[in-house]
DNA sequence: CCTACCGATCGGTAGG
DNA sequence: CCTACCGATCGGTAGG
């Protein structure tokens, strides 16, 4: 029998240890977060998270590994979808910020605490992310092929550019906010195609 | 007699201190750092470091606050400069590409491990952080009102755009790459400001 | 700046 | 999933 799919309204032991896992790694950091912490928020005491989890790092890939992996497949859909390079490279940017916005915190999780991986775990992780930022390079040159991106950009700092602007939203978007985001979405790809000269 | 004014090339153990904890913060983040990390690489016994510093969180509001004032110091005298709006941003994000070049680990505990200090030191690093976003907003609003820029900016948008763009180069930019801050600035000035559409 | 040490907390486990 | 606990490590200190 096949491993059951995760998906977001899973319930039970595992799926609230990981709900609380992902808001205090992204809040504190893995290193800022206890068992201990874990555990209490979860209403449980420390050795029974054993029960479900194997170790602490092991919770961690499994929220970095499945992170990377939805925005993957937000974004992968996109790359050579129909229409222009300009509206796919849109749709790619309105798709990752719909995964950060979705989750603040786990967004955090996936940018910054990678690095807390093992030895077993990092390559694959750094991979991932370097799959994912090939993606939109893919992008970039589609419209630069095309003639609809500027014939001179200098790729990587484009893309780099894109999703350090893209990434930071995990900052500051607040679910309750004025803009929704699709709002933000539009917003930050209209500056990011068109710049901000009139 | 006045606190002598701290430079980059200060020396002495406090000061070597001060250097390894940017390094060690930045690279493991502040919780991921032990006392004992700090003192086996500045090479002292794990007490001895309170000899040169009052507690490790005295250590990281000297980091963040020095770094923070980095930012205001580069930024601040352009925003009233003389030169247009666009000029005037242009050096903006120049010299905020400086400062985060200038010392990658440094910007990334400034931007990331602020969370950290407690109820005493977080509200005026939060307050100070305000006031360099108000910077930003500043020069957006007068490059508006100049009509240089397009009238319906979403100000703060904007805003979070440009400094996570930049702000992400702390993650990427290498002090021994092909570009110096100054290429990687200027290309990032372009792509913020005239976007990527040909 | 070292010696020697403190109480608290860490991730994790055996046995039930 | 709890009881009871392990050795290791944590930030920090007294006294010199």
């Amino acid at each position: 029998m096949a491993l059951a799919p995760r998906n977001e309204t899973e319930s039970g032991p595992r799926a609230a240890i990981t709900h609380v896992s992902i808001q205090l790694f992204g809040k504190q950091g893995y290193t800022g977060t206890s068992m201990r912490d874990i555990a209490n928020a979860v209403g449980l005491l420390p050795g029974s998270l054993y029960a479900h989890i194997a170790s602490k790092e092991a919770l961690l890939l499994g929220i970095v590994a499945d992170g990377i992996g939805r925005f993957i497949a937000a974004v992968e859909p996109f790359v050579d979808s129909s229409g222009t390079p300009v509206e796919r490279l849109r749709k790619m940017i309105g798709a990752h910020l719909e995964v950060v916005a979705d989750n603040p915190e786990r967004s955090q999780v996936v940018f910054h605490q990678w690095r807390f991986l093992g030895n077993d775990n990092l390559p694959e992780a750094i991979e991932r992310r370097r799959h994912y930022e090939a993606l939109f390079i893919s992008a970039i040159e589609a419209g630069v092929a095309a003639g609809e991106f500027k014939p001179n950009l200098n790729r990587r700092i484009v893309v780099l550019t894109i999703l350090g602007a893209l990434n930071w939203s995990a900052e500051w978007f607040s679910p309750d906010g004025k803009l929704s985001a699709a709002q933000v979405g539009e917003l930050m790809a209209d500056s990011l195609l068109t710049g901000i000269l009139a």
